[in-house]
DNA sequence: CAGAAATCGTCTGGAGCCAGATTGTTTGAC
DNA sequence: GTCAAACAATCTGGCTCCAGACGATTTCTG
């Protein structure tokens, strides 16, 4: 780490000077991110979310709208409290995502059997057959996205990440 | 798994309950997040940059407006654009940020000596003596937002980190 | 030099996120 | 049984973010 309270105010001309630690403007985010972590897993966080914005997109789908999917698949009918719980999406939102997915004959909202001020978000058939076009295209988004980190590497991302995940939902 | 319509999806999590709807997804996420590195960093970067905000509300200082001070210190006066760039901050945000800090005495914007469409934003000493401040408050909020890794997690989370981002940054 | 193209800062509008209030239903205390 | 508290889903309003357009200024091209 650098010197860090350098006054230099006099001549500041249009390229960056490169006189002192190699670059001072000119890759100042490279310094920044290994000094902050909070920086850097915020920024690769929007960079990583709008790659996967575009290619959902692409797929017709939102993020969101895919992850309920996927989770109804998995788990079975759940309440829209559950499903926020679980996807981490707020509840205000979580609405919107179903009244689309339910427009889109993806969903139907049954009454919960025993507990009728909550739905049973129920996936159909029309629902599946996206959930499984989307999910094929996820392992080369992945791939894409993460390409910069070899499988050894990516694993170690997926546990750390983990451990972080675990403690701040938790203080 | 419960007798829905729906008994394709074969995960061989053996720690499924049969209770009715809900129940049966006590941590999805935990599954979601080892299976989704995108969907983790997502979800861990706005845990911390909650944790981040409400940090630096009770310092009296934003986020970003922190970011561009601490720039301005260590790389001297810049213009919007620069700041925008290297702190990967959208241009139009950086205005806000920019207004605010001058309102308050922490910056002045100055006119480039050679160009005049940009400004050469500067840091006065009130500026730094809030820089100090907000400075001085990071290593505890780490330490605290990061509790969970060792050094060694750290270092390793800021090099994946730092791959990650110089490759999203390169398309 | 003129004029076109690029750049800096700003403004505007749409989209998404989230705290808080609201409605309908269930649960628990008495 | 009755009433208050808790809870699921929804609605509302304020907030931030970002694409795109704009005026002012510079730089490039001939």
């Amino acid at each position: 780490m650098p010197p860090t309270n350098t006054d230099r105010a006099s001549t500041d001309r249009a390229s960056a000077d490169r006189t002192d630690t190699g670059r001072t403007s000119a890759d100042y985010f490279r310094q920044l991110a290994a000094e902050r972590p909070d920086i850097a897993l915020c920024r690769a966080s929007t960079a990583v979310a709008r790659a996967a914005d575009a290619q959902a997109q692409a797929l017709g789908i939102g993020v969101g709208r895919h992850l309920v999917l996927k989770m109804l698949a998995e788990v079975g009918p759940c309440s829209q409290r559950v499903l926020s719980d679980q996807l981490r999406i707020d509840r205000t939102v979580m609405v919107g995502l179903c009244d689309s997915l339910e427009e889109a004959g993806h969903v139907r909202r049954e009454r919960h059997a025993t507990d009728r001020r909550a739905y049973a978000v129920t996936l159909t058939d029309t629902g599946r057959q996206l959930l499984d076009r989307a999910e094929a295209a996820v392992p080369e988004f992945l791939d894409s996205t993460f390409g910069a980190l070899g499988p050894a590497e990516r694993k170690q991302l997926a546990t750390l990440l983990g451990k972080l995940l675990h403690s701040t939902s938790r203080p």
